[in-house]
RNA sequence: GGCGAUGUAGCUCAGCUGGUUUAGAGCGCACGACUCAUAAUCGUGAGGUCGACGGUUCGAGCCCGUCCAUCGCUACCA
């Protein structure tokens, strides 16, 4: 590869070589679309920096310490090891199938990972920068954590009815809170240093404070799945100490610390800005190691009109996603549509808009005419240019401006603001064609130069957008420089820096239609007739297990807003001569006026419990729709209140 | 209630440190042009109180305050 001699971002120091890492996953389900984001997002950057020549390294990975893993493979009835092993292949296998180009695939099992957390642990440890504490608090059993006297309900647990105990563990911490001025000054020395900017302001909110000192370690005789502490083996490290540094332990084992963690940059969903802004800086700098270059931080894609519910199973994964639009439109999609940092709608229709807008109409109609007047004019032989003349300089500029304005673009991480640009100088291809008629030159048999050169310049042209667009549609690029009668091969950046770079006389010819456009009104349909999965059904049970509830109708009387909960209503009904107070959780779907005066169905024998203060004596029943509003029950005609429901 | 955000044309969104005039793009829509092409392309248009109110300023979509709405996390939803 040849080193990019007109990178514009030479005043950076990353020149040269790249290193980009994605979170390492936590293992336990199939990759949601945000984790796709992320890692195509990844890969994509990464091969920029490639098609620039530059020096790239892409790590990815899965974090596979910890409580919930061991749990979970002991529901799975497999030891951690078999468990985390089935699991990271599904991974592997998942990013594979996406044509993720990672070079590094790290699991926070394997020993050469252990080891370096070990060792730096060991490093801070012996810095001074970890003590030994005791930890006291409420801590309840079942739920197996400590919780906050905020989280104590009546003196009982969350999410159970027992009491909690008052426990001391002991823990190791390390002393992050002492390198908090530190890292404030850091932040705000190097702006770029987490960026987009706002969440720069995010974490620097969160070190006007306090940060404390982070506990790192959790008894073994509890927590067995994780890596001892050097110094303790009673003890293993507790989440972040082990999975952060990963991004590290990678190249360590490799020993290509000196080569890539220069110029490292970590790509990460918003959720995880706290561990990656400050808890993985302060760890940095006590073990010594120089904090890394850039956090970048990305916003959630969020998905509109059908409420995505795991519940309803409607969860339309990125897998699914990819086989219905490609691959490639797929990632298209995904870089184009959402601006870095922020959240991003996104619906079935808006992806295929996109492609038929951008990809079918624009790009891949482009190629398609151009082909087709190559092959009905010129047989299909690319000819040379004639003499230029203004037109064709003036879109030959536009497409020679490219590579740096591309380059500068994502740099800034605004991707979608970079391929606009690409797809503006495609279109401005369109327009050219539209001015320049070549089915009129066609026909004057004098103007057979000028054809050579119009047809000569669409050519060029779409051979530059494909190595432009390469880094986010590998495969349909390559398959245009095919059709376009060029190696299947991959392209390097300086090759969209000349003009030329199509052989005289070699052929070329359309073949199918690289991006085939979706028809919308179907899709519309097909979307309107899913009506979702099949229900899941409980158990069966007899009639005696419905007769233990007693239901009965009841007369609201009177409702009134909860004092101390937002989604809390409170709710006096009279059934027969008694009157009660129920508490429900229908604020958000219904006005007290609303409700006064409606005879209710109830649960009336139900234990009565005190929600934020107030006692609930019963429980209206209420149907949820799929988007979670609710409909409470009535009857269908007058009933006395009191009366039984069976 | 706490924390964090967001609110710009029908839709999805750009608008960096406040001052190129009559606030932009893409999509969609309407009309027109063309025919090489995946009913694609090209042109034109449709006139959005830049959430509301108040303030700072010579001047604010961009600064400050208040309010409203929406979203996320959280408390909570018997």
């Amino acid at each position: 590869m040849n080193a990019d001699q007109h990178d514009p971002t030479s005043g950076i120091p990353d020149r040269g070589r790249y290193y980009a890492t994605t979170p390492i996953f936590y293992v336990n389900a199939a990759p949601h679309i945000g984790h796709a984001y992320t890692t195509i997002l990844v890969d994509v950057v990464t091969r920029f920096h490639r098609l620039r020549g530059n020096d790239t390294f892409f790590l990815t990975g899965t974090d596979e310490h910890g409580e919930k893993v061991a749990k979970a493979a002991a529901r799975a009835g497999l030891t951690p090891q078999a468990y985390t092993d089935q699991v990271a292949a599904e991974f592997r296998t998942t990013w594979d199938a996406m044509g993720i180009a990672y070079d590094e695939f790290i699991r926070t099992t394997e020993p050469r990972h252990q080891r370096i957390v070990r060792e730096v642990l060991q490093k801070v440890y012996d810095n001074g920068d970890i003590f030994y504490g005791e930890y006291s608090g409420l801590y309840c059993v079942g739920a197996e954590r400590f919780v906050t006297e905020k989280e104590i309900v009546d003196g009982k647990c969350p999410d159970s009815d027992e009491a909690p105990e008052y426990r001391t563990e002991a823990n190791y911490f390390f002393r992050m809170e002492k390198y908090r001025p530190w890292l404030r000054d850091h932040i705000e020395r190097n702006p770029d240093f987490i960026r987009p900017e706002r969440y720069r302001n995010e974490v620097l909110a969160m070190l006007r404070e306090p940060i404390g000192d982070l506990s790192i370690s959790r008894p073994r005789s509890r927590v067995p799945w994780g890596i001892p502490l050097p110094w303790d083996e009673e003890h293993v490290t507790y989440v972040w100490f082990d999975a952060l540094i990963n991004y590290w332990s990678a190249l360590v084992s490799r020993g290509e610390e000196q080569r890539y963690w220069p110029v490292v940059n970590h790509f990460i969903a918003k959720d995880i800005v706290k561990p990656h802004g400050v808890f993985w800086p302060t760890m940095l700098k006590a073990a010594g190691i120089p904090v890394y270059k850039h956090l970048n931080v990305h916003g959630y894609w969020l998905q509109d009109e059908r409420k995505m519910s795991k519940s309803l199973g409607n969860v339309v994964g990125p897998l699914e996603l990819q086989a219905k639009y490609g691959r490639d439109a797929f990632r298209y999609f995904l870089l184009r549509d959402m601006s870095f940092g922020l959240d991003a709608s996104f619906n079935e229709p808006a992806i295929a808009e996109r492609i038929n807008a951008d990809l079918a109409n624009d790009l891949g109609n482009l190629l398609n005419r151009t082909l087709g007047m190559l092959t009905k004019y010129r047989r299909g032989v690319v000819p040379a240019f004639g003499a230029l003349e203004r037109p064709d300089e003036v879109l030959r500029d536009a497409f020679l401006a490219l590579p740096d304005a591309l380059s500068a673009h994502f740099d800034e991480l605004h991707f979608e603001r970079g391929l606009e640009e690409v797809m503006q100088a495609v279109r401005a291809a369109n327009k050219y064609i539209a001015e320049q008629q070549p089915w009129a030159l066609a026909k004057d048999p004098a103007q057979a130069g000028r054809l050579d050169t119009v047809l000569r310049t669409c050519l060029e042209a779409l051979r530059c957008a494909s190595v432009l667009l390469e880094c986010v549609m590998p495969e349909k690029c390559r398959a245009l420089r095919v059709q376009l009668g060029l190696p299947d091969a991959s392209a390097t950046l300086s090759d969209a820096r000349h003009w030329d770079g199509l052989p005289a006389l070699t052929t070329a010819g359309a073949g199918d239609p690289l991006f085939p456009r979706i028809d919308l009104a179907a899709l519309q349909d097909e979307l309107a007739a899913d009506s979702g999965p099949p229900l899941e059904h409980k158990p069966e049970v007899d009639i005696d297990a419905f007769a233990a509830l007693e239901l009965r109708v009841a007369l609201v009387t009177h409702v009134e807003p909860h004092p101390k909960a937002d989604k809390l209503l409170v709710l006096t009904v009279q059934l027969g001569s008694e009157t009660r107070t129920i508490v429900s959780g229908i604020r958000a779907h219904y006005t007290p006026e609303q409700l006064v005066g409606k005879q209710v169905v109830i649960i009336a024998n139900l234990k009565p419990v005190r929600l934020r203060g107030v006692e609930s004596q019963g429980m209206v029943l209420s149907a949820e729709d799929p988007d979670g509003s609710l409909a409470v029950v009535t009857v269908d005609r007058d009933a006395v209140p009191g009366a039984e429901v069976r």
